[in-house]
DNA sequence: TTTGTATTTAGCTAAATATCAAAATAGAGT
DNA sequence: ACTCTATTTTGATATTTAGCTAAATACAAA
């Protein structure tokens, strides 16, 4: 869990998160929406899927990252439960369908 | 929202809301309940204070903190919205009515 | 005003984190 | 076997963090 909210501490990978939630994307594509070096990002990928967050497979050349919803909605769900609170998870966002 | 995050990301902080969320209590019996000098525990106090998580009133040679739970809400209110849940808000714990 | 209690600040160390540029690795294509 | 593209690792530096002890501050009480 500590490695669940130190991952979300950070704003550039709280956005990868949501940039996941609408698809898969590769590490390039990823590290290109943001202004900071490449090493840098590689760097942010590692936080999170080492808090379990995210995960990858090679594909050619790229790695593509996908979203361990999961795996946030657990660590989400456990520390509401301890606040008395309600989570109810959610249905995935549609993909710009127009 | 980053400084919640960080300030939620230690395990000791995390205990102090929960303890926090029970009754307001002061600085001192806070810091007795667990194993780290009271130095580093008023340390962790100014990192949820910073983060808005907790304030103090002084009441003679104390200091009582109490839970800003709106702040905690918020906070994981908008989390959740951007990952599309819906959290909802709980009633206080009873404080043992035994 | 001296003493005692509660808490924070100062000053330190060790470990972790964030960032970069440059080098290394992995795969595809020529 | 090269060469290009994609990504990560290495090595360097700067900053932040968690922890400690010792000193300072704030207030009450004697």
């Amino acid at each position: 869990m500590s490695l669940v909210f130190k991952a979300l501490s950070d704003p550039t990978r709280r956005r990868v998160l949501e940039m996941l939630r609408e698809r898969p994307m590769s590490a390039g594509d990823l590290a290109a929406a943001f202004p900071v070096s490449k090493p840098t990002m590689s760097a942010h990928f590692a936080v999170l899927r080492e808090a379990g967050l995210i995960a990858s497979e090679k594909q050619a050349q790229s790695v593509i990252y996908h979203l361990q919803m999961s795996v946030l909605e657990e660590a989400m769900l456990g520390f509401a439960q301890a606040f008395g609170w309600q989570l109810q998870p959610a249905a995935k966002p549609e993909s710009s369908t127009d």
